[in-house]
DNA sequence: TGCGATATTGGTCACTAATCCAATAGACTG
DNA sequence: CAGTCTATTGGATTAGTGACCAATATCGCA
């Protein structure tokens, strides 16, 4: 009975509603937020635009829901849970000087340019820079009660460690890699310098993190 | 006989042609680089969008013209050519941590994410970068002749001097301001410790600055 | 098993965009 | 002053967007 072109499947609310948002995330990271219009989703997913438009009726929250996801998702990743201080700290730095967060770091600077046609979108952004400043300041406490950082203020450590980030992510889009190891090693450096440690200790720890992960930095490299 | 809804003036080719680049630089300064469309051009300028197709066949083409326009002039606000090198660099960082740049800083945010989907527009700013990049490099060169800097390398101090306004610059869209002092400072303070400046030299130099700029800034404000 | 709720479809509408082209009107030249 | 050149117009075309809606097929539930 069913026409051979089109088989509807009906799905729960909640699972198509995960489905979409999930698949509007992938397009967030691979091809960036503004290329999240309900037709590609719909491709994508092999359904009709206007059944996203069920789910959500208006196209910016999904841009929003989709861009907040994909950053918690990475945060999960990006801050382990074990280890001490120092290997986390150098954990996070490997992933932002290497070329392991390639699509989240033009994620977030899509999203900070288009803060400027959004304030939903915005505010959402300013929200996951707390959270992930919460992390961060977390992480320098606990180095700090170990002594392995010496700072007076952790925020502003955080801050600056932040910034150093946003910095070098500013690059991204560049076709000719910036190969100057001022720039290469900018976070790491940025880091030491606001953590009061010695200089080259955490360059070491990275190198250290960088060299284990070697096979999966090998994998991602291979898919770009 | 001319209809009264349109008198249609003519103008040399060089002047209209320099005039429509003049104007979507503006869009792109105001409004954003994806505002400078054909019609928005077209409106400001009182005339047809096929005659801005006339002079720019391809819109994209326009859009590239006008960030490197804009960023151009701007650029010889930025590096005045009097007064001794850390004056010169006193007014640079007071420009960038002050909001005396808030429109090039947005721009350049814009162009930087615009890079992920135009290559010629990711070459276009890439060589512009280069410039500025030069510019800062003889600064701090002309300061180790003075003896006001002490560095190694002066085109690694300039690298991350850039890196730390492009860290700064990245949250040019938020909408509660980030008052933070390693925030609001963070240009002068990787500024002095790249050029091995005493803690504090620089911000003096910066005070000054932008103390004597207070009406500028006054109208800079006014302006927002 | 049948019914009601609703997930899903297919299509339309209004909007904005770039690009192309024939016709027109302004300005310079001889 | 007439004539040529071309800057400029107005409209057509194509394409992509979000939003909306009636019809329908499918599921959960009584």
């Amino acid at each position: 009975m069913s026409s051979p072109t089109s088989q509807r499947i009906r799905k729960l609310p909640e699972e198509r509603r995960a489905e979409i948002l999930s698949e509007a995330a992938n397009i967030a990271l691979a091809e960036g937020l503004e290329r999240i219009t309900l037709r590609a989703v719909a491709d994508r997913l092999g359904v009709r635009p206007g059944l996203i438009s069920h789910y959500y009726p208006a196209a910016e929250d999904l841009v929003i829901a989709a861009f907040v996801l994909a950053v918690s998702e990475e945060r999960e990743e990006l801050f382990p849970a074990d280890g001490d201080p120092v290997a986390r700290l150098a954990h996070l730095v490997s992933r932002m000087e290497g070329d392991g967060a390639f699509e989240l770091t033009r994620l977030w600077l899509n999203a900070r340019h288009l803060c400027r046609f959004s304030p939903a979108l915005a505010e959402a952004l300013e929200h996951q820079e707390h959270l992930d400043r919460q992390r961060l300041t977390s992480l320098i406490e606990d180095g700090m009660a170990t002594g392995d950082f010496t700072v007076g203020d952790p925020l502003a450590a955080c801050v600056r460690i932040f910034v150093a980030i946003d910095g070098v992510g500013a690059y991204v889009n560049n076709t000719q890699a910036f190969t100057h190891e001022a720039f290469t090693h900018f976070v790491s450096d940025v880091a030491e310098w606001s953590l009061g440690m010695r200089a080259g200790e955490l360059r070491t720890a990275v190198d250290q993190v960088s060299g284990g992960d070697v096979r999966a930095k090998a994998k991602d490299d291979a898919g770009r």
